[in-house]
DNA sequence: CGAATTGTTGAGCATACTCAAGGAGCGTGG
DNA sequence: CCACGCTCCTTGAGTATGCTCAACAATTCG
């Protein structure tokens, strides 16, 4: 089982016979290196690409040069599904570390919409949260000040990678920049820089190279206004029927280092 | 044919007969007025509700009673689709003008899933065009100036709502105050007033009431960064086989007064 | 016509930005 | 193993964009 059928039998109850058709799709299984491109904004739609080991953001270059970070992806993250139904990407994708990555032909995505209802479900349903996330970063970046935009994203950021065993309750290792960071929040780098200080000095955070520590998660969710629903980790649907663990052994190619 | 089928069928060739066999399923046909919730947040997975004629908003509300409004939603638009497959509202849908809407089964939709794939195709697709819309929302509140915020929100809303009939390439009414546009673009009502005046005297915009009158379309859409792709109007997969024309009969309910 | 909601204006202030320079860390090659 | 160079981070100073508060004007709606 690959971390993709994992999210997707933990979030949808995807039964194992499901998701080995389903990984039987998988083709060209690769690595791609820090910084390069997954997929490209304006390409013609070529096949449907998945992120099987890494973490990698979902971009879009702005008139000016500007960027923004719109979302991560992480281990079991689709990168563009929606290209069989939408025809064409309007952002690009980029690798942030080196990431293990597959691809599914938009022939064999149609198909199973077609044949394979419950896998079909299971798609869509990943699609549906990352949208919630879209909803819950939009109100971040909105409405809240930039030390809670960032103490926001940094609970999500754990909480997430903790979901697939990259990080624990009081650490986890980012790949990421302060110039990724500030383009994720909306903010400047240097700012990013001032804010993450403050919040050191509130005790909130603490860092070891690339490294956060939280010396006290709570109190940085209520600072950051981090409630977890939106992420729809344990749905309630499946919620009742799971019986497997939600964890994910830590992978060998993830240490999140660059 | 109502206005849902409608996109359904210019956005992704849903038949006529599929259209007939989802209207068919649409139950309890009524009119919110305006400043009522339609979906109300944390409620009780309920049905899922679509907006026959109208306007309104998807908002979440924040600690401290800070609101963000994080899509609006025109006739044709469903408001809690994920619902069946999510479980849960993790935020409110309101009216902001007197809307008609009707509900759809929770049951009905994942009956659907299973046995009607170009229906769950056609659903499938209208998630994925929100979701490439709170996208550009993103790029739009994070990394433009509050002028430029507004041009780029007002030359969607007018595209969108031209696409529904209710606007033209030079002019729209919009229900909304300047409280709701500010929630909408993460900056101060009174700011909203300044900026619009700003727009005013630069000619990009003029004013009538509630009613928007664009003197150089193309101006204000190139000072707001404004390129039509991400809303998905003209999808390729379809352009190629639609017949009919994309143009919607303007509703006797909404002329967008209130 | 009157009450309530919405929009405008001004003044002072705060948050966050820009620019620029210096420092720290890390990987690479001598 | 050290030196170099790159990227990334930090710090300071000055500035700009946008915010708050408060009062008043204009609409809208009953």
């Amino acid at each position: 089982m690959t971390t993709v059928t994992l999210k997707l039998h933990n979030g949808t109850n995807l039964s194992a016979e499901d998701g080995v058709l389903l990984e039987a799709l998988f083709t060209n299984r690769r690595f791609i290196e820090p910084r390069d491109d997954i997929v490209r904004d304006g390409e013609p739609a070529g096949e449907v690409r998945v992120i099987l080991e890494g973490f990698a953001c979902r971009y879009k270059l702005m008139p000016g040069g500007k960027r923004v970070i719109t979302a991560y992806l992480l281990p079991g993250d689709f990168c563009n599904l929606h290209v069989p139904l939408l025809g064409k990407m309007d952002h690009s994708v980029g690798a942030l570390m080196k990431c293990s990555v597959a691809d599914l032909h938009q022939s064999d995505v149609l198909n199973i919409l077609d044949s394979r209802p419950r896998i079909a479900r299971a798609l869509w349903w990943t699609t549906l949260v990352d949208e919630a996330i879209s909803r819950e970063w939009l109100a971040n970046i909105g409405r809240r000040s930039a030390d809670k935009k960032l103490a926001h994203l940094l609970c999500e950021l754990r909480l997430r990678l903790e979901n697939v065993g990259l990080a624990t309750q009081d650490s986890m290792t980012l790949p990421l920049t302060h110039d990724e960071l500030a383009d994720t929040l909306g903010i400047s780098t240097v700012h990013v820089s001032r804010v993450l200080q403050q919040l050191k000095s509130d005790n909130l955070v603490a860092t070891k190279g690339r490294e956060f520590l939280f010396p006290d998660l709570r109190k940085l969710e209520i600072f950051g206004e981090f409630r977890c629903d939106y992420l729809h980790l344990d749905n309630e649907r499946s919620a009742t029927h799971r019986t497997e663990s939600r964890f994910i052994e830590p992978s060998i190619v993830t240490n999140l280092t660059r």
